[in-house]
DNA sequence: GACTTGATCTCGGAC
DNA sequence: GTCCGAGGTCAAGTC
C-alpha cells in the first residue's frame, strides 16, 4: 500500500462529475489498484475513490487514474501541488471478516421457534417461493390459517411495502385466500408499524439475544 | 491524520459482532475521531470502522475504539503485534465536493423542459407537498388532466411504490381523481416497468446530456 | 431528535 | 449478465 500526504486538487468525471478544491490530503493506493482520497474529516467515506480493475499513470505534479466503466471512462485527476509524505507498505494478504448478528441469523433463529412470530405458529416452509421472490417464512397459525412472515433486522415502510406485494400475489393463487402477513423485526418503525396496522399485517419485535438464548431449550422447566 | 501500519487482530461489537484475524493492516485515524481499519485489498470499504464521536483509549499493544450507540456501545478493540510504522500528519481543513449529474440536477432540467416527460406537459410546480413527501414535478397534460412526476437518476421499483404512495394521497384530495403517474429517470429497470405498467403509471427514459444540451434553445431553428 | 431519501452507494445472491 | 435486496450502510435534508 502506498500512502501519498500531499496539496492537491482533484477531477473526478464518470457516472457524475466533482471538483475537489486545494487542500492537503491523504492519497492510499492499494496493491490492487484501488484508490482513496481522504481528507482529516467525515468519517470513513473517502471525498474521491476509484474500484479495482484502475489503470494509474503519474507524471510530475499529476497522478490519473482511469477505469473503464462500460461504454464510457471512469477519470480521477490528480494535480499534486506539494508532497509531503510518500511512503509504500508491503501488506501481504489480508484475512475476511466474520459477521454475525445481521439478518439470515435472525431469519435461522426464527425459523427454530416460529412462535415468536405468533401463538401457535408452525413452520411450512423457509424461503417460501413466489414469482416476486421468496417469502422469509410460509406458516399455519392456530387455526392452520396461512401466515407469510417478513423478517427484517430493523423494519421499515418499506419491509411493509414488500410484504404487501407478496400477499398481492398469494392470495390470488388457489387456497390462500387467507393467507395473513406478519413482520418479525428486532426493531419496528412507528411509521411501518402505522402502516402495517392499516393494511392488517401483524408486527412482532423480537430479541435475537433471547431467541439466542433459548436455542437450546431448557426441558427441565416442565420436570419434576 | 495518524497512519499505523502495524500487524494486528480486531473484535468489533455493536450492531452486530465481527472478528479480523490476524494480518498486516493501516489503521488511521482522522482528527476528529474517525478510525479506518484498511487491508491492502477490497475497495474502499474498510475491514473495520468507527465514525465520530469516538473515545480513543491506547496502552501498551492495544488500541480500544468506544462510541454510545443508544442503550449500548459500539467498540472495536484492537490487539497491535507489532509496528512498521505509525506517522502522523497536521492536515487542516478540506473542502467540500461539488457534484453535477445527480438526480438533483435531473430535476432541474425536467423542469426547464417538462414536454420530455409527455407530450404537452406542463410544470405546474416543482416539489408538489402531499402529507407524505413531495412530488418530484407536477404537471398538466394536453388534455388539461394532473399527471404526477417522480424523477429518478435509476428507476427501480422502489420508485414504483413511491410514487404509487403519492397518486394514492393525491387522488384522495377532492379534483385529483384523475390524476396519472408518470416515471422518469436516466435508466428504467425492466422489472420496475413492468411494475409500473401493471398500474397504469407511464415510464419515460430521459438523455441528461442531451437535456444539458437543449437548456439554451436554439431559437433560430424556426427562425428565416 | 426522529425519520426519509439519495448514493460514483458496495456487495452478494439468484435467475 | 442483469436485477434485486441488505448494509454496522453513510449522510443530507425535512419535519
Amino acid at each position: 500500500m502506498r500512502l501519498i500526504v500531499a496539496r492537491c486538487c482533484i477531477d473526478y468525471s464518470g457516472r457524475l462529475r466533482t471538483r475537489l478544491p486545494e487542500a492537503l490530503r491523504l492519497l492510499a493506493i492499494k496493491s490492487d489498484g484501488s484508490v482513496m482520497v481522504h481528507a482529516d474529516t467525515g468519517g470513513f467515506k473517502p471525498q474521491n475513490w476509484m474500484t479495482p480493475p484502475t489503470v494509474i499513470e503519474e507524471e510530475a505534479g499529476r497522478i490519473v487514474v482511469r477505469k473503464r466503466a462500460g461504454s464510457t471512462e471512469d477519470r480521477l485527476d490528480i494535480q499534486v501541488l506539494e508532497v509531503l509524505s510518500d511512503v509504500t507498505h508491503d501488506m501481504g494478504e489480508a484475512a475476511a471478516l466474520e459477521k454475525q448478528g445481521v439478518e439470515r441469523e435472525l431469519q435461522e433463529l426464527l425459523a427454530d421457534a416460529p412462535a415468536h412470530c405468533g401463538e401457535g405458529f408452525r413452520l411450512v416452509r423457509r424461503e417460501w417461493p413466489t414469482d416476486i421472490g421468496p417469502v422469509d417464512l410460509m406458516c399455519r397459525d392456530a387455526g392452520d390459517g396461512w401466515v407469510a412472515v417478513e423478517i427484517k433486522r430493523v423494519g421499515t415502510i418499506d419491509a411493509v411495502e414488500q410484504l404487501t406485494r407478496y400477499l398481492e400475489r398469494i392470495t390470488e393463487e388457489p387456497g390462500f385466500g387467507a393467507c395473513r402477513g406478519v413482520l418479525a423485526a428486532a426493531q419496528i418503525k412507528p411509521q411501518a408499524r402505522v402502516l402495517a396496522e392499516s393494511r392488517g399485517i401483524g408486527c412482532v419485535e423480537v430479541d435475537p439475544a433471547a431467541l439466542r438464548g433459548e436455542r437450546v431449550p431448557d426441558l427441565t422447566l416442565f420436570a419434576a
